[in-house]
DNA sequence: TGTTGATTGACAGTATACTGACGATCAAGG
DNA sequence: CCTTGATCGTCAGTATACTGTCAATCAACA
Protein backbone atom coordinates (compact mmCIF):
# COMPACT_ATOMS: atom_id res chain seq x y z
CA UNK A 1 0.00 0.00 0.00
CA UNK A 2 1.38 3.60 -0.92
CA UNK A 3 2.03 6.25 1.88
CA UNK A 4 -1.46 8.21 2.41
CA UNK A 5 -1.29 11.31 0.19
CA UNK A 6 -1.22 14.73 1.54
CA UNK A 7 -4.57 16.14 1.60
CA UNK A 8 -5.69 18.28 -0.65
CA UNK A 9 -5.37 22.27 0.04
CA UNK A 10 -8.77 22.84 -1.23
CA UNK A 11 -12.29 24.35 0.38
CA UNK A 12 -14.33 20.93 0.10
CA UNK A 13 -11.48 19.55 2.81
CA UNK A 14 -13.28 22.51 4.89
CA UNK A 15 -16.87 21.21 4.05
CA UNK A 16 -16.56 17.73 5.47
CA UNK A 17 -14.38 18.49 8.60
CA UNK A 18 -16.29 18.92 11.89
CA UNK A 19 -15.24 21.97 12.95
CA UNK A 20 -17.00 23.59 9.39
CA UNK A 21 -19.87 21.60 10.32
CA UNK A 22 -20.36 22.42 14.24
CA UNK A 23 -19.73 26.53 13.43
CA UNK A 24 -21.99 25.67 10.37
CA UNK A 25 -24.69 24.27 12.68
CA UNK A 26 -24.99 26.98 15.57
CA UNK A 27 -24.77 29.72 12.95
CA UNK A 28 -28.20 27.54 11.55
CA UNK A 29 -29.40 27.02 15.33
CA UNK A 30 -28.84 30.21 16.72
CA UNK A 31 -30.62 31.62 13.59
CA UNK A 32 -33.90 29.66 14.19
CA UNK A 33 -33.91 30.78 17.43
CA UNK A 34 -34.12 33.94 16.84
CA UNK A 35 -36.52 33.99 14.29
CA UNK A 36 -39.02 32.04 16.70
CA UNK A 37 -38.39 34.17 19.14
CA UNK A 38 -38.15 37.27 17.88
CA UNK A 39 -41.62 38.49 19.95
CA UNK A 40 -39.68 37.63 22.94
CA UNK A 41 -36.17 40.25 22.45
CA UNK A 42 -34.40 37.35 24.34
CA UNK A 43 -31.03 35.99 22.58
CA UNK A 44 -30.08 31.77 23.43
CA UNK A 45 -28.19 32.89 25.74
CA UNK A 46 -30.14 35.11 27.57
CA UNK A 47 -32.04 32.16 27.71
CA UNK A 48 -30.11 30.16 28.98
CA UNK A 49 -28.87 32.56 31.83
CA UNK A 50 -32.54 33.04 33.09
CA UNK A 51 -33.48 29.41 33.17
CA UNK A 52 -30.23 29.03 35.31
CA UNK A 53 -31.30 31.68 37.40
CA UNK A 54 -34.68 30.27 37.96
CA UNK A 55 -33.72 26.65 38.45
CA UNK A 56 -31.23 28.10 41.43
CA UNK A 57 -32.23 31.42 42.90
CA UNK A 58 -29.35 33.38 44.44
CA UNK A 59 -26.67 32.17 42.71
CA UNK A 60 -23.69 34.25 41.89
CA UNK A 61 -22.78 35.42 38.18
CA UNK A 62 -18.79 33.18 38.72
CA UNK A 63 -21.30 29.90 39.42
CA UNK A 64 -23.65 30.73 37.21
CA UNK A 65 -20.97 30.66 34.43
CA UNK A 66 -20.12 27.37 35.48
CA UNK A 67 -23.63 26.05 35.29
CA UNK A 68 -24.34 26.94 31.72
CA UNK A 69 -20.37 26.60 30.70
CA UNK A 70 -20.19 29.94 29.98
CA UNK A 71 -17.08 32.68 29.83
CA UNK A 72 -17.30 34.76 33.26
CA UNK A 73 -16.26 37.96 31.13
CA UNK A 74 -18.77 37.60 28.82
CA UNK A 75 -21.59 36.38 31.34
CA UNK A 76 -20.79 40.44 32.94
CA UNK A 77 -22.78 41.84 30.06
CA UNK A 78 -25.15 39.25 29.79
CA UNK A 79 -26.05 39.72 33.17
CA UNK A 80 -26.11 43.53 32.57
CA UNK A 81 -28.55 43.22 29.45
CA UNK A 82 -30.41 41.45 31.68
CA UNK A 83 -30.64 43.45 34.05
CA UNK A 84 -31.64 46.72 32.13
CA UNK A 85 -34.57 44.83 31.08
CA UNK A 86 -36.01 43.89 34.61
CA UNK A 87 -35.92 40.23 34.12
CA UNK A 88 -33.45 39.72 37.32
CA UNK A 89 -31.53 41.54 40.07
CA UNK A 90 -28.40 41.78 41.27
CA UNK A 91 -28.07 41.88 45.16
CA UNK A 92 -25.30 42.19 47.07
CA UNK A 93 -25.03 39.01 49.73
CA UNK A 94 -24.64 40.21 53.34
CA UNK A 95 -21.75 37.85 54.08
CA UNK A 96 -19.05 38.37 51.35
CA UNK A 97 -18.82 41.70 49.71
CA UNK A 98 -17.34 40.20 46.50
CA UNK A 99 -20.39 38.28 45.53
CA UNK A 100 -23.84 39.66 44.16
CA UNK A 101 -26.94 37.53 44.39
CA UNK A 102 -29.25 36.75 41.44
CA UNK A 103 -33.01 36.53 41.03
CA UNK A 104 -35.65 36.35 38.49
CA UNK A 105 -38.12 39.07 38.81
CA UNK A 106 -41.79 38.75 37.94
CA UNK A 107 -41.28 40.26 34.82
CA UNK A 108 -38.25 37.51 34.21
CA UNK A 109 -40.44 34.65 36.02
CA UNK A 110 -43.06 35.36 33.77
CA UNK A 111 -41.19 35.57 29.88
CA UNK A 112 -39.81 32.64 30.66
CA UNK A 113 -43.38 30.86 31.09
CA UNK A 114 -44.55 32.49 27.94
CA UNK A 115 -41.32 31.55 25.82
CA UNK A 116 -41.09 28.12 26.34
CA UNK A 117 -43.04 27.05 23.63
CA UNK A 118 -41.42 29.20 21.02
CA UNK A 119 -38.39 27.70 22.62
CA UNK A 120 -39.72 24.01 22.24
CA UNK A 121 -40.99 24.97 18.43
CA UNK A 122 -37.17 26.43 17.62
CA UNK A 123 -35.36 23.10 18.77
CA UNK A 124 -37.54 21.21 16.93
CA UNK A 125 -36.78 23.02 14.15
CA UNK A 126 -33.55 22.52 14.16
CA UNK A 127 -33.64 18.83 14.08
CA UNK A 128 -36.58 18.78 11.71
CA UNK A 129 -34.61 17.78 8.38
CA UNK A 130 -33.93 14.64 10.02
CA UNK A 131 -36.13 11.37 10.64
CA UNK A 132 -36.80 10.71 14.06
CA UNK A 133 -34.37 7.71 14.50
CA UNK A 134 -31.68 9.66 13.10
CA UNK A 135 -32.73 12.38 15.32
CA UNK A 136 -32.16 10.96 18.88
CA UNK A 137 -28.84 9.09 17.16
CA UNK A 138 -27.69 12.75 16.47
CA UNK A 139 -28.40 13.65 20.22
CA UNK A 140 -27.21 10.81 21.57
CA UNK A 141 -23.97 11.14 19.84
CA UNK A 142 -23.86 14.64 20.86
CA UNK A 143 -24.20 14.63 24.70
CA UNK A 144 -21.70 11.46 24.52
CA UNK A 145 -19.11 14.01 22.49
CA UNK A 146 -19.86 17.46 24.19
CA UNK A 147 -19.38 15.46 27.88
CA UNK A 148 -15.82 13.94 27.11
CA UNK A 149 -15.04 16.72 25.25
CA UNK A 150 -16.03 18.72 28.80
CA UNK A 151 -12.50 20.16 29.64
CA UNK A 152 -11.13 21.01 26.42
CA UNK A 153 -13.13 24.24 26.78
CA UNK A 154 -11.89 27.10 28.66
CA UNK A 155 -15.29 26.86 30.71
CA UNK A 156 -16.21 23.27 31.63
CA UNK A 157 -19.74 22.52 32.65
CA UNK A 158 -19.68 22.47 36.33
CA UNK A 159 -23.23 21.74 36.64
CA UNK A 160 -23.22 19.69 40.35
CA UNK A 161 -19.86 22.09 41.74
CA UNK A 162 -21.80 25.15 41.48
CA UNK A 163 -24.62 23.82 43.73
CA UNK A 164 -22.73 22.59 46.34
CA UNK A 165 -22.91 26.41 47.94
CA UNK A 166 -26.35 27.02 47.82
CA UNK A 167 -26.36 23.96 49.92
CA UNK A 168 -28.62 21.90 47.87
CA UNK A 169 -25.87 19.89 46.20
CA UNK A 170 -24.15 16.26 48.03
CA UNK B 1 -53.04 8.04 28.45
CA UNK B 2 -53.10 11.82 30.11
CA UNK B 3 -52.08 14.72 28.45
CA UNK B 4 -48.46 15.68 28.29
CA UNK B 5 -47.34 18.06 30.97
CA UNK B 6 -45.54 20.76 30.17
CA UNK B 7 -41.97 21.38 30.20
CA UNK B 8 -40.24 21.63 33.63
CA UNK B 9 -38.45 24.94 33.75
CA UNK B 10 -34.84 23.68 34.63
CA UNK B 11 -31.62 23.81 33.16
CA UNK B 12 -31.68 20.35 32.82
CA UNK B 13 -34.04 20.68 29.64
CA UNK B 14 -31.23 23.11 28.44
CA UNK B 15 -28.71 20.76 28.50
CA UNK B 16 -30.26 18.28 26.56
CA UNK B 17 -31.26 20.65 23.96
CA UNK B 18 -30.13 20.42 20.46
CA UNK B 19 -29.34 24.46 20.62
CA UNK B 20 -27.44 23.97 23.81
CA UNK B 21 -25.21 21.46 22.36
CA UNK B 22 -24.16 22.59 19.11
CA UNK B 23 -23.19 25.99 20.88
CA UNK B 24 -21.19 23.45 23.55
CA UNK B 25 -20.05 21.89 20.62
CA UNK B 26 -18.67 24.75 18.70
CA UNK B 27 -17.10 26.74 22.06
CA UNK B 28 -14.76 23.11 22.14
CA UNK B 29 -14.20 22.84 18.37
CA UNK B 30 -12.29 26.37 18.28
CA UNK B 31 -11.25 25.99 21.93
CA UNK B 32 -9.15 22.82 20.57
CA UNK B 33 -8.49 24.85 16.88
CA UNK B 34 -6.39 27.25 18.88
CA UNK B 35 -4.43 25.13 20.78
CA UNK B 36 -3.65 22.80 17.82
CA UNK B 37 -2.75 25.83 15.87
CA UNK B 38 -1.35 28.18 18.65
CA UNK B 39 1.74 29.02 16.96
CA UNK B 40 0.28 30.16 13.72
CA UNK B 41 -2.03 32.59 15.14
CA UNK B 42 -4.73 31.76 12.99
CA UNK B 43 -8.37 31.60 13.95
CA UNK B 44 -10.78 29.00 12.60
CA UNK B 45 -12.37 31.56 10.59
CA UNK B 46 -9.46 33.05 9.14
CA UNK B 47 -7.76 29.69 8.05
CA UNK B 48 -11.04 28.91 6.00
CA UNK B 49 -10.96 32.00 4.22
CA UNK B 50 -7.43 31.11 3.22
CA UNK B 51 -8.50 28.20 2.02
CA UNK B 52 -10.92 29.49 0.06
CA UNK B 53 -9.30 31.85 -1.72
CA UNK B 54 -6.75 29.67 -2.22
CA UNK B 55 -8.76 27.46 -4.30
CA UNK B 56 -11.04 30.37 -5.86
CA UNK B 57 -7.80 32.76 -6.63
CA UNK B 58 -9.00 36.20 -7.55
CA UNK B 59 -12.97 35.67 -5.86
CA UNK B 60 -14.41 38.91 -4.23
CA UNK B 61 -15.47 39.35 -0.97
CA UNK B 62 -19.64 38.81 -1.73
CA UNK B 63 -18.45 35.74 -3.18
CA UNK B 64 -16.15 34.68 -0.91
CA UNK B 65 -18.77 35.24 2.10
CA UNK B 66 -20.90 32.76 0.13
CA UNK B 67 -18.62 29.96 -0.28
CA UNK B 68 -17.42 30.05 3.28
CA UNK B 69 -21.16 30.92 4.59
CA UNK B 70 -20.01 33.81 6.11
CA UNK B 71 -21.80 36.95 6.97
CA UNK B 72 -20.50 39.92 4.67
CA UNK B 73 -20.07 42.57 6.88
CA UNK B 74 -18.50 39.93 9.60
CA UNK B 75 -15.68 38.87 6.56
CA UNK B 76 -14.73 42.55 6.06
CA UNK B 77 -12.66 42.87 9.01
CA UNK B 78 -11.34 39.15 8.25
CA UNK B 79 -10.23 39.96 5.13
CA UNK B 80 -8.89 43.25 6.88
CA UNK B 81 -6.25 41.19 9.29
CA UNK B 82 -5.44 38.82 6.79
CA UNK B 83 -4.00 41.64 4.72
CA UNK B 84 -2.66 43.40 7.44
CA UNK B 85 -1.04 40.07 8.57
CA UNK B 86 0.32 39.74 4.72
CA UNK B 87 -1.32 36.80 3.89
CA UNK B 88 -3.91 37.88 1.23
CA UNK B 89 -3.90 41.14 -1.14
CA UNK B 90 -6.44 42.84 -2.61
CA UNK B 91 -6.32 44.31 -5.79
CA UNK B 92 -8.96 46.53 -7.61
CA UNK B 93 -10.90 44.36 -10.72
CA UNK B 94 -10.13 46.64 -13.87
CA UNK B 95 -13.83 45.65 -15.07
CA UNK B 96 -15.70 46.70 -12.21
CA UNK B 97 -14.84 49.41 -9.86
CA UNK B 98 -16.90 47.79 -7.09
CA UNK B 99 -15.29 44.88 -7.06
CA UNK B 100 -11.69 44.01 -5.09
CA UNK B 101 -10.10 41.03 -5.73
CA UNK B 102 -8.69 38.54 -3.44
CA UNK B 103 -5.07 36.58 -3.56
CA UNK B 104 -3.18 34.85 -1.56
CA UNK B 105 0.42 36.24 -1.24
CA UNK B 106 3.51 33.79 -1.13
CA UNK B 107 3.50 34.07 2.44
CA UNK B 108 -0.18 33.47 2.65
CA UNK B 109 0.41 30.31 0.36
CA UNK B 110 3.42 29.14 2.68
CA UNK B 111 1.73 29.65 6.50
CA UNK B 112 -1.81 27.42 4.46
CA UNK B 113 1.02 24.96 3.79
CA UNK B 114 2.53 24.50 7.41
CA UNK B 115 -0.39 24.96 8.79
CA UNK B 116 -2.62 21.53 7.30
CA UNK B 117 -1.10 19.34 9.95
CA UNK B 118 -1.95 21.20 12.81
CA UNK B 119 -5.60 21.66 11.21
CA UNK B 120 -6.07 17.75 10.81
CA UNK B 121 -4.58 16.92 14.44
CA UNK B 122 -7.24 19.27 15.47
CA UNK B 123 -9.99 18.31 13.65
CA UNK B 124 -9.24 14.63 14.69
CA UNK B 125 -9.07 15.47 18.18
CA UNK B 126 -12.92 16.87 18.20
CA UNK B 127 -14.15 13.48 17.76
CA UNK B 128 -11.59 11.68 19.24
CA UNK B 129 -13.61 10.96 22.30
CA UNK B 130 -16.19 8.82 20.16
CA UNK B 131 -15.55 5.33 18.85
CA UNK B 132 -14.52 5.06 14.97
CA UNK B 133 -18.14 3.90 14.24
CA UNK B 134 -19.69 6.37 16.21
CA UNK B 135 -17.46 9.99 14.47
CA UNK B 136 -18.66 8.52 10.90
CA UNK B 137 -22.20 8.48 11.94
CA UNK B 138 -22.20 11.77 13.26
CA UNK B 139 -20.32 13.20 10.92
CA UNK B 140 -22.95 11.84 8.40
CA UNK B 141 -25.52 13.56 10.00
CA UNK B 142 -24.03 16.45 10.40
CA UNK B 143 -23.72 16.71 7.00
CA UNK B 144 -27.38 15.71 6.12
CA UNK B 145 -28.57 18.24 9.00
CA UNK B 146 -26.12 21.49 7.54
CA UNK B 147 -27.39 20.56 4.57
CA UNK B 148 -30.94 20.32 4.77
CA UNK B 149 -31.09 23.30 7.44
CA UNK B 150 -28.63 25.34 4.93
CA UNK B 151 -31.58 28.13 4.10
CA UNK B 152 -32.33 28.70 7.61
CA UNK B 153 -29.24 30.84 8.33
CA UNK B 154 -29.06 33.88 6.97
CA UNK B 155 -25.97 33.07 4.73
CA UNK B 156 -26.61 30.05 3.17
CA UNK B 157 -23.63 28.11 1.80
CA UNK B 158 -23.64 28.94 -2.30
CA UNK B 159 -20.55 26.95 -2.90
CA UNK B 160 -21.28 26.44 -6.85
CA UNK B 161 -23.51 29.93 -7.72
CA UNK B 162 -19.92 31.54 -6.54
CA UNK B 163 -18.16 29.96 -8.92
CA UNK B 164 -19.87 30.97 -12.00
CA UNK B 165 -18.02 34.45 -12.39
CA UNK B 166 -14.49 32.75 -12.55
CA UNK B 167 -15.68 30.85 -15.66
CA UNK B 168 -14.75 27.59 -13.87
CA UNK B 169 -18.41 26.38 -12.67
CA UNK B 170 -20.89 25.10 -15.04
C1' DT C 1 -29.25 59.03 -22.69
C1' DG C 2 -31.19 59.19 -18.35
C1' DT C 3 -33.46 56.92 -14.74
C1' DT C 4 -34.25 52.89 -12.05
C1' DG C 5 -32.92 49.06 -9.47
C1' DA C 6 -29.46 45.89 -7.98
C1' DT C 7 -24.80 45.02 -6.35
C1' DT C 8 -20.47 45.99 -3.81
C1' DG C 9 -17.71 47.24 -0.06
C1' DA C 10 -17.88 49.79 3.98
C1' DC C 11 -19.72 51.38 8.32
C1' DA C 12 -22.39 51.77 12.90
C1' DG C 13 -24.55 49.28 16.38
C1' DT C 14 -25.44 45.11 19.17
C1' DA C 15 -24.22 40.50 21.16
C1' DT C 16 -21.54 36.55 22.08
C1' DA C 17 -16.72 34.55 23.17
C1' DC C 18 -12.01 34.54 24.76
C1' DT C 19 -7.35 36.46 26.98
C1' DG C 20 -5.33 38.93 30.33
C1' DA C 21 -5.27 42.11 33.93
C1' DC C 22 -7.02 44.83 37.94
C1' DG C 23 -8.66 46.27 42.73
C1' DA C 24 -11.61 44.70 46.37
C1' DT C 25 -12.43 41.12 49.27
C1' DC C 26 -12.01 36.86 51.73
C1' DA C 27 -9.70 32.72 53.99
C1' DA C 28 -5.74 30.64 56.02
C1' DG C 29 -1.34 30.78 58.25
C1' DG C 30 2.10 32.57 61.08
C1' DC D 1 -2.92 41.25 63.46
C1' DC D 2 -0.78 40.83 59.17
C1' DT D 3 0.85 38.67 55.13
C1' DT D 4 -0.16 35.40 51.43
C1' DG D 5 -2.88 33.41 48.12
C1' DA D 6 -7.33 32.63 46.14
C1' DT D 7 -11.71 34.38 44.53
C1' DC D 8 -15.08 37.91 42.87
C1' DG D 9 -16.75 41.19 39.63
C1' DT D 10 -15.05 44.22 36.27
C1' DC D 11 -12.61 46.10 32.43
C1' DA D 12 -9.67 46.53 28.10
C1' DG D 13 -8.60 44.37 23.95
C1' DT D 14 -9.44 41.17 20.09
C1' DA D 15 -12.45 38.30 17.02
C1' DT D 16 -16.53 36.39 15.24
C1' DA D 17 -21.66 37.08 13.95
C1' DC D 18 -25.75 39.60 12.73
C1' DT D 19 -28.97 43.88 11.37
C1' DG D 20 -29.38 47.79 9.02
C1' DT D 21 -27.71 51.58 6.29
C1' DC D 22 -24.92 54.17 2.95
C1' DA D 23 -22.39 55.94 -1.26
C1' DA D 24 -20.32 54.37 -5.34
C1' DT D 25 -20.92 51.72 -9.11
C1' DC D 26 -23.03 48.87 -12.52
C1' DA D 27 -26.70 46.83 -15.56
C1' DA D 28 -31.04 47.20 -17.73
C1' DC D 29 -34.51 49.51 -19.69
C1' DA D 30 -37.44 53.39 -21.34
Amino acid sequence: MPSKPAPPITIDAVYAAPGYLFRRMQQIAVSIFMEECRAFDLTPVQYAALIAIHTHPGIDATRLSAVIAFDRSTLGSVIERLEVKGYIERKPAPEDKRIKLLHLTKSGAAILRDIIPAVERAQARMLEPLKPADRKALMGLLVQLVDLNNEASRVPLRAEDALEHLGKGG
